[in-house]
RNA sequence: CGGGGUGUAGCGCAGCCCGGUUAGCGCAUCUGGUUUGGGACCAGAGGGUCGCAGGUUCGAAUCCUGCCACCCCGACCA
């Protein structure tokens, strides 16, 4: 068969930038760093959204808009925040353009400079906790727990589909609580959707942990984070919780009166997850044949072509096949009859695996005859002809089972390329050759991670959640240490 | 910002070293016909400021200078 996709092996990145491209889910645009998400990309990105916004309001959580822009003075008020993000920052300084007098075209109007420059949000703790400040007076009026669905400007250098746009788009949740308890409570929650959402509808098996110091977003107390492994080997870091202790609150100046009647600065979290996911989602379950969408996120779960060689045969399929596709639909299943008769079944087969149709079935003179249907399974691509009385209860059961199964899958490959290890020379020797997760032993110091990164380029991704307590030595330095980490070379 | 690479039809590329009539191939597109159980075949057609600007030359896709864009590898990062 011909090679319509670079080969997985051969070249990661061209594998990856090819199968984006080809199986239409977004490309780059004139604009540098970001991309054009296409329809099929953007109607996975809404099937995210649509599981992730049911799951936060479950927890009682709302949603709320605020600006795109942010007044530099918001912006500096937290010391750490600034300098965290003070490097990659787009800013509007003009509001006005015109008509050069020497005929260069359109220019920006000098005369129409800003008092106050504006900062494109990066993220957008400051200009809510400005608002905050106005809503928050007393204990009644907390938890406050809003998320926002926006985009987001980061000036990155280096910038690669999906998984690091300038622009990107994303959730940012940020609440407000009356006591630290309260708020560490919070950010646990929110980083067990992110996993639960991660493992059972993303079927991508994900480690759960804190971030070690240098690894901190900028301005929290405390940073929770999934990491997942990819199939090259890099670790993704797919979604963050952040504990922000009462630095935004003391930054903006946001008090409220406790049941006692005593002041107090309010207790602060973030967490966010974004259109990268849609990168892992490609990184972690697609072939060589193109993208393998999880059942569960699927714009499209199931396509019917039809076989035909004539006008007369297309009507008996289009008859049973219109039967089988309303049949499927009011068991909520999401259905595509493709009787167009300018492609050939073959070339629909390839296009529909290319883009991760979970599951096919092919109606042809054959089947019509012997009431059968064939389906197809795009995780194995297993073929299979079933009486057509089983159609819906079969289709179903592949649903679920291509989910487990991608699951499994990715979990076995994870656990295949984790390692534990003491040893130097075989930590390097892992990140050199093999790739993958290393559960090793490190001193706590951000010293010798740093230099760790400096060596081998590999960070410290988290500290699991459920690293159990065994005493050993750190792996660089030699030091005592209480528990292993995790270590990965990382997107 | 450092190191490497690429820019030729919608997409993917050859031609460039060693300058020479009309710039070529595959895919895609359009027309007609035959096909259709794994990316069909035949015949025909349309589509190009060879990234941009200069220069050398009788003559430049090809040589020289400058600029621009994109990709890959680093530094940065969700």
């Amino acid at each position: 068969m011909a090679k319509f996709l670079t080969n997985r092996e051969e070249n990661y990145s061209q594998w990856y930038n090819d199968l984006v491209n080809k199986a239409d889910l977004a490309e780059n645009s004139a604009v540098r760093g970001c991309m054009v998400i296409k329809p099929y990309g953007y109607a996975i990105w809404e099937k995210i959204q649509s599981e992730l916004d049911r799951m936060f309001k479950a927890t009682g959580h709302v949603n709320a808009y605020f600006p795109l822009f942010i007044p530099k003075s918001f912006f500096s008020r937290e010391a750490a925040h600034v300098e965290g993000f003070a490097k990659e920052c787009a800013v509007v300084t003009h509001y006005r353009l015109k008509n050069d007098e020497e005929g260069r075209g359109i220019v920006v109007d000098p005369t129409a400079k800003l008092e106050e420059e504006l900062i494109i949000r990066p993220t957008s703790e400051t200009i809510i906790w400005n608002s905050y400040k106005n809503w928050i007076q007393s204990y009644r009026d907390l938890p406050l727990l809003i998320n926002q669905w926006a985009n987001v400007v980061r000036w990155e250098m280096r910038t690669r589909l999906f998984l690091r746009t300038t622009e990107f788009l994303w959730q940012e949740g940020h609440t407000a609580h009356a006591t630290r308890e309260e708020a560490i409570e919070e950010t646990v929650r929110m980083i067990n959707i992110y996993s639960d959402f991660a493992e059972n509808y993303m079927a991508l098996p994900v480690i759960k942990g804190y971030k070690s110091e240098n690894e901190r977003f900028a301005g929290a107390h405390d940073t929770y984070a999934i990491e997942a492994l990819m199939q090259d080997g890099k670790a993704l870091q797919a979604g963050t919780s952040h504990f922000l202790g009462q630095n935004f609150a003391k930054a903006f100046d946001v008090q409220f009166t406790d049941k006692n009647g005593k002041l107090d600065y309010v207790w602060a979290t973030s967490w966010g997850l974004s259109t990268r996911m849609i990168g892992a989602l490609i990184m972690a379950h697609s072939d060589n044949h193109g993208l393998v969408i999880p059942p569960k996120l699927a714009p499209l779960q199931v396509v019917i072509i039809p076989i035909f060689k004539n006008e007369e045969q297309l009507s008996a399929i289009s008859a049973r096949a219109d039967m089988i596709k309303s049949e499927l639909e009011k068991a909520g299943i999401s259905v595509k009859y493709d009787n167009r008769d300018n492609n050939t079944p073959g070339w629909k087969f390839a296009d529909y695996e290319l883009k991760g149709v979970p599951v096919r079935v092919a109606l042809g003179p054959r089947d019509i005859q012997n009431n059968t249907i064939e389906t197809a399974r795009r995780d194995t691509l297993k073929k299979e002809t079933i009486r057509q009385d089983e159609v819906i209860s079969h289709v179903k059961y592949l649903l679920e089972d291509i989910q487990k199964n991608i699951y499994e899958k990715a979990l076995k490959f994870r656990t295949e390329n984790t390692y534990y290890t003491d040893s130097w020379s075989e930590f390097v020797d892992i990140l050199e050759n093999r790739g993958g997760f290393i559960m090793a032993h490190w001193d706590g110091t951000a010293e010798t991670e740093e230099k760790i990164k400096e060596e081998t380029k590999a960070t410290i991704r988290v500290i699991p959640f459920d690293s159990p307590e065994e005493k050993g030595n750190c792996i660089y330095s030699g030091k005592p240490s209480e528990r292993r980490v995790l270590f990965a070379r990382s997107y």
